[in-house]
DNA sequence: GGGCTTACGCCAACGTGGTTGACCTTCGCC
DNA sequence: GGCGAAGGTCAACCACGTTGGCGTAAGCCC
């Protein structure tokens, strides 16, 4: 019964593996993380990343209790890199647009642990200190509690949905999408003004976008409408 | 090998299955959808939805190619169903905010339909006439193509990543709910207001906020921005 | 030092997932 | 009546998350 994985604190005896790493929660962490970024989503399986680790798969349930709380680790330690380095300069704005993005990217890497982490409680260190940070900034720019609390929860839910659709997008084969490129050239492309105007007058527009985030474009949006707001009711 | 899965025109016999049934496209999309909303995302796979049939599993494979394909259409419909009953009534911004509500209702019965038809090009019939028309609302309104086209990636978009998910968090069992009820009590209300100034202050806004989607707000911050960028511009 | 407890590694196994190849049946057609 | 293919079933494969049992070594107490 694995249920019971041992937290972090009370360990005692380090036993090597079979191969001679040391595991912690820490190194399982990283590793996963490096697994993520050079094989995708698809490429970290409990089985894989215990043999990247020089170990059984079940070795893993002594240290988290399922793939959900390893996911959470995870994206905790997501978060924290996407606040390292981060220090609000005073424009409020400006603050919140660098966070955003570095959000986005951090969790670019991992669309499983963006949906987890804004669609579950987590109550991990580097997240609350997320919360605050936010919460902070804007209700030091003078947003009332209720329209900072608001724009908090569009802000980071925001980065972290469009994580998780981006990170999808990224994660196809080259074949993918050289098959989404043919599907576009034999149908968006070549609709008739006649039936859909809208779509044959802008599509060399949309093909320019085709491929890109969505992200920067809905933050800036976001951060235009709060400013409106503040402006209109100082 | 069933790579080669028969497209939808040329099908000729129609033998029933061993409980009765008669297979076409659209039962088989039609039950994957009743799953879905009757047993969630994990509810549907393969087997499942070949039992519901009264059929084996391996027998869909006569008709997709793959779950990749079957998802695809499974998106499609969904599409159908958010676009029928909507009848732009002329007020740009009413239109696409019904619109907008429409397609996050209907996909959040399917997160990885979400995740699918925004990451990728399917070009499938309603995909294409839900397209048409929001750039046909956008394009009405008095927006130059650029930023026509620029809210419709930032809409469409945003519509299918909070769907995505808000429908994770909605298919969390009962008891998940329960223990993040719990992990938010332990945690978030017991912050100090020393070390966590803003949470603090407003706990009571966030509690509110925590089990409710963000994009009914997400999406009137979007239509605010592109308002104020309409009559700034005229 | 000897024995006890405990952490923690490995192994084998289970149940379920998507997917495939081999086979059988029925239909439409010459 | 034979033929080819559509379209059904069945058995099997492999990978997944997960678990129970077992070995082993570290730490602790006497």
């Amino acid at each position: 019964m694995a249920k019971t994985a041992v937290p972090e604190e009370q360990r005692r005896r380090r036993r090597p593996t079979k191969h001679g790493t040391v595991l912690t929660h820490e190194l399982i962490v990283e590793t996963a993380l490096r697994m993520l970024r050079e094989h995708g989503v698809q490429g970290l399986t409990a089985r894989r990343l215990g043999l990247a680790l020089g170990a059984d798969a079940s070795t893993l349930y002594r240290y988290f209790a399922g793939l959900d709380e390893l996911t959470r680790a995870i994206a905790d330690a997501l978060m924290q890199r996407a606040m390292t380095g981060w220090t609000p300069g005073g424009e409020w704005r400006a603050d919140l647009r660098d966070l955003g993005l570095r959000i986005h990217a951090a969790y670019l890497a991992h669309p499983q642990a963006a949906v987890l982490a804004a669609s579950r409680v987590s109550g991990r260190a580097h997240e609350i200190a997320a919360d605050e940070a936010i919460l902070g900034v804007l209700r030091g720019a003078g947003f009332a509690d209720p329209a900072a609390v608001r724009i908090y929860h569009v802000f980071i839910d925001q980065s972290l949905a469009f994580a998780a659709l981006d990170a999808a997008s990224l994660a196809l084969p080259d074949e993918a999408r050289e098959a989404d490129e043919a599907v576009w050239q034999a149908t968006y492309a070549r609709l008739p003004s006649g039936t859909h105007p809208h779509i044959a007058a802008t599509s060399g527009l949309l093909a320019q976008r085709m491929n890109e985030s969505a992200y920067p474009a809905a933050l800036d949006l976001l951060l235009s409408a709060a400013a409106a707001e503040l402006t209109t009711r100082p």
